[in-house]
DNA sequence: AATAGTATTGCAAACGTTTTCATAAATTCT
DNA sequence: AGAATTTATGAAAACGTTTGCAATACTATT
């Protein structure tokens, strides 16, 4: 059917097949204004024949643009970032650009060897989530001059062009929500902040607007759990088993909200009659939980979109500007907290 | 500090600087043992200060590999596929290996279209989702001799080297163990199966299973839903508040299952004494919900793992040889499903 | 009908590597 | 000590594009 020559359709094989120059056949993709209707014709009909796909890389080594954007996430694998990834994702697409993906597992040295392994492959830019991020790949970033962003967190202070939002506020949120309702015996449970802002700032936070309205919360009302469904469902059996329990538990973000729920469930507590449970994130499906998850909306889809099309631009651009982009936080009412 | 000459940092600058020819840079970094140590040294030195970064695009225009391997899903937004990606990922990178993400929101035109964009960015190889795709797509992968694979599905007929599960088995398994626990009413939700053999292999396995024992499922107990746990709870609502109502339902995947679930909580039902709820996937987090979902297993990291590691190999390999992985599937009998 | 434009095309150099081949230096052998 | 290897390096061609410049073929002008 289509008779492919010994492997390699390439310009040339087109223009061969065209009976017309290479020049004029890149000129057909690049400049088709510049070529009489006639060529073009003659032209696109061999690159059909021949099945020709061009080449990024080969063009890429005249100074023009990989075509690509790559990702460094944490992890994949959890609601958190999934939707920011898939939004991300099609905003890039959009503009033409394909995505390079990378996770590291909460390992910030690891981070730095997916930024290099992306570099490698000359993406057009890069984009981080948060803001912490260990000095080789700062200076790496520096000395490349590869366009590079952070997703996730908003900094006034960020050297970075940054969408996101402001983690600390999110953690006071969810603090004065419980206080508003009156909860004075508070549980948290929170990630390794390690290496991880987003969590430190939002746990920081909550614990100062506590420690403002007098309350200051002991170690055992304190638990680290991981982004992760089971673990935290753990972690809160044990908050809640000891002599005397919290009246709400403040949790680092919905996943650990959703362990923290069933895991109250399976105590046979009744949320939130018996005990508030307050995520931070309101990822898809928080909303349909039975009894619904209130939690402080970070809306994931919009920081994706806003970074995928502003960093486009900010590559494409002759005098690229910097931009930092702070998204609004919304407390969300729903089932899971209560007046105590 | 790192004093970068205007810009492009190449292998000739390197070249340059440790005062040896491009040529044996090269080779310092292709055939070490060809160089000796002391030159090496020297290169080695020159590279780091000027903070060289080796250009695989370049080395890709002589037959090298890219080094890129492209994953195509239908979204990269749920739960169902995160684990894959991260598995997939997490595998090719063990081998040298970066992920160009595509994702086509179950649309075989887009899915062409991504495809043939992964492969203008030349990748050594392209996995999809599942065993359906269009022509097009198809005979560009003859065409461009590009490695491709299939995940998530198994069929012994695949012209595509595959690692999965078999679909229709888990259907048949979902079915089998409603039917083994005495029911005979049993409700269906299903996503839109067009263009995405996994869910129409599960339904069609299933209803036949149930047929084999003499029942048929009327259409009134059908229902579609996408893969969302608000929309499938939404399904599950209309399923649920007929006259009579069905006395289990089985579901497309856990997510469609949650959503139920949290339907038929909505609606006062307790699960699994009024209703039993039947998954398939076995997703991360399906086991922690309360009541804890009883499914059918589909081990998506293993599948995941296996199909980056096999499929690296086959890539790399001289002469690569077909493979075709059927992952066994398990009925996991957890807390939504009861005698009827 | 000759001239000046203008539209279209081709030639060749360039991009950053790798690799084959050739050469020079160092080592081993007799 | 001279020949024969072996080891280490360099020169140059090649990969698949793009693009500045030059050449050609039209068109419109006088």
């Amino acid at each position: 059917m289509t008779p492919k020559q010994k492997g390699n359709v390439d310009i040339v094989a087109v223009a061969r097949a065209a009976k017309v120059s290479p020049s004029t056949v890149s000129r057909t993709f690049n400049h088709p204004d510049l070529v009489s209707p006639a060529t073009r014709k003659k032209i696109n009909r061999a690159v059909q024949k021949l099945g020709y796909v061009r080449n990024r890389a080969a063009q890429m080594m005249h100074g023009k643009r990989s075509g690509t954007i790559g990702l460094v996430v944490p992890t994949i694998n959890h609601a958190i970032f999934a939707e920011v990834i898939q939004a991300f994702s099609d905003a890039i697409d959009q503009a033409g650009f394909t995505l390079l993906l990378a996770s590291h597992g909460y390992d910030l040295d690891r981070e730095y060897a997916m930024v290099r392994k992306l570099m490698e492959h000359r993406v057009d830019g890069v984009a981080l989530i948060g803001l912490e991020h260990s000095d080789a790949t700062a200076r790496l970033i520096a000395q490349q001059e590869t366009p590079a962003m952070a997703i996730w967190n908003y900094a006034e202070e960020s050297e970075l062009p940054c969408v996101g939002a402001d983690n600390r506020q999110a953690g006071r949120m969810a603090a004065e929500h419980l206080l508003q309702l009156g909860h004075r015996d508070i549980g948290l449970i929170f990630p390794d902040t390690r290496g991880n802002d987003r969590a430190r700032h939002r746990l920081t936070a909550a614990v100062e607007a506590l420690e403002t309205h007098g309350i200051s919360v002991p170690d055992e009302r304190k638990s680290e759990a991981p982004y992760s469904v089971s673990q935290a469902k753990q972690a809160a059996l044990e908050l809640l088993s000891g002599p005397s329990r919290p009246t709400a538990l403040l949790c680092g973000n919905d996943v650990i909200a959703q362990g923290a729920l069933y895991g109250a469930q399976k105590c046979g507590l009744k949320v939130p009659q018996d005990l508030s449970i307050m995520g931070i994130g309101d990822f898809k499906g928080s909303a349909d939980i039975e009894p619904s998850l209130t939690t402080v909306r970070i809306p994931a889809e919009t920081i994706g979109t806003l970074a995928g099309e502003r960093f486009t631009s900010y590559i494409t651009s002759e005098a690229p500007e910097m931009f930092k982009l702070c998204c609004e936080l919304e407390p969300i009412l729903r089932g899971t907290t209560g007046r105590i």
